[in-house]
DNA sequence: GAAACCGATGTTGTATGATAACCATGTAAG
DNA sequence: CTTACATGGTTATCATACAACATCGGTTTC
């Protein structure tokens, strides 16, 4: 416990700062699995905030699943993180083996979203497909609306599996990868790649139309790949 | 706004009954995107409890990009849920079809990850394999001890892959399947179930020791037909 | 008439103190 | 040795107060 606040600070909450030092003291492993924080009073005084402010930072942590408190005993870290929530480190990402990482893993649930959603769409998927992709054309390429649209056909397509996790979940790691994607300034700009992109996605749309499951997986996959070179990725042999 | 909370509440805290009650307003499209939240006060009142509980209500669904506020404004519902936290509601899992749906990504997730494995893994992964599933042979059937080196086999797994976030995302979903089929008691007690497991999980590790990614892939898939139907899930043919 | 100023009011952010519920520990009574 | 009780420490909650900020209306000023 050594970070001290300013009294001046005009920015985040005060228990936004006091929860992230918290996590990382765990993190860092100044604080261990089982360990007992120290109590409310003394977490107070040492980052000059109110009781109330550490409360809700305890509160938060709490609802993270990194710790965990008892009334009449104290907070005590977690001893396997069973978080609840789901986090991903932004700074972390910025290392080359973490995104790529994240990559493939929204590329395997992208590539077996496309089979599902050859098999299951219905009328009404395939006319949201069709609405999102027509909307991306009208878009400058690399834009921020280019990209709000990519990201909806992916949407679509992966509502059209009926699975409404694979949505939450490929939706949110997609945008943490566009995150990182914007964030690096990686990305080239050709008007040559908006039609070959245009051109992969309708592949994906036609095969899904067709409910032809193998060919829209291998769709995806070649989106992905033509996707993974634009951005600098050298990809690895999958299957 | 429509929750009533008892005085006698010896269960969670009060702040996260308050917190889950607005996310389920935001849920049921109760709270639209951008409409204003009542004041902490009315709140407060309406639920019965402290500002300060609300508060740490409000706090919780902030950190979880549910809502934004403003000091002097009030708070909003967030346009677009663009968490950085990504959450399951416990509550909605007991729905047979939210059930099925995550069963069903776990599924996707954890077929991939073994065939990866089988072309990844390390002499130390194998080893930790091999060391979780001696555990589980130890443990008594349907044992607390059981189901924690169970996934502690299929955290092993995923780690083969060299992915820390298939690592991360697998152990969340498997968290919330494992929870969802506890509070059901739906899992049947057997002996016989127990050989038939560990042969399941035996056949895993022999085609990922093998590095053969096919077998590998037709084995998990195995695995969790069998670990389906045990639940009682009629899986649909899938590929 | 338009723009700038000003104050009243409502809301969130933070601080402070108090009380209830609960846990752990030590101590005295049986 | 066991049980009952007293005590101090901690979390959970409540209540109140004040500071910081936003909004709105009226007033002044040009």
């Amino acid at each position: 416990m050594t970070l001290k606040l300013d009294k001046v600070n005009r920015g985040p909450h005060l228990s936004t700062l006091v929860a992230s030092s918290i996590s990382r003291e765990i993190a860092q492993g100044r604080l261990r699995p089982g360990d007992q924080l120290p109590t409310e009073q003394q977490l107070a005084q040492t980052f000059g905030v109110s009781r109330n402010v550490v409360r809700e930072a305890i509160a938060r942590l709490r609802s993270e699943g990194r710790i965990w408190s008892q009334q009449g005993r104290g907070a005590f870290v977690a001893d396997e993180p069973n978080a609840t929530v789901l986090t991903i480190d932004f700074d972390a990402l910025q290392q080359a083996t973490a995104f790529q990482s994240l990559f493939e893993l929204r590329g395997i649930l992208e590539v077996q979203a496309a089979a599902l959603a050859a098999k299951r769409r219905t009328d009404d998927d395939l006319l949201a497909m069709k609405e999102a992709l027509a909307t991306m054309r009208n878009a400058p390429y690399g834009s921020v609306m280019w990209l709000k649209t990519d990201l909806e056909f992916h949407k679509t397509v992966a509502a059209a599996t009926g699975n409404a996790y694979m949505v939450q979940f490929l939706m949110f790691v997609s945008e943490r990868v566009r995150e990182s994607i914007l964030a690096s300034g990686n990305q080239q700009r050709s008007e040559d790649l908006a039609a070959v992109t245009l051109g992969e996605h309708q592949r994906i749309l036609d095969s899904i139309e067709a409910k032809n499951a193998e060919e829209a997986q291998e769709a995806m996959r070649a989106h992905l790949h033509g996707a993974a070179s634009r951005v600098g990725l050298a990809e690895e042999q999958s299957e």
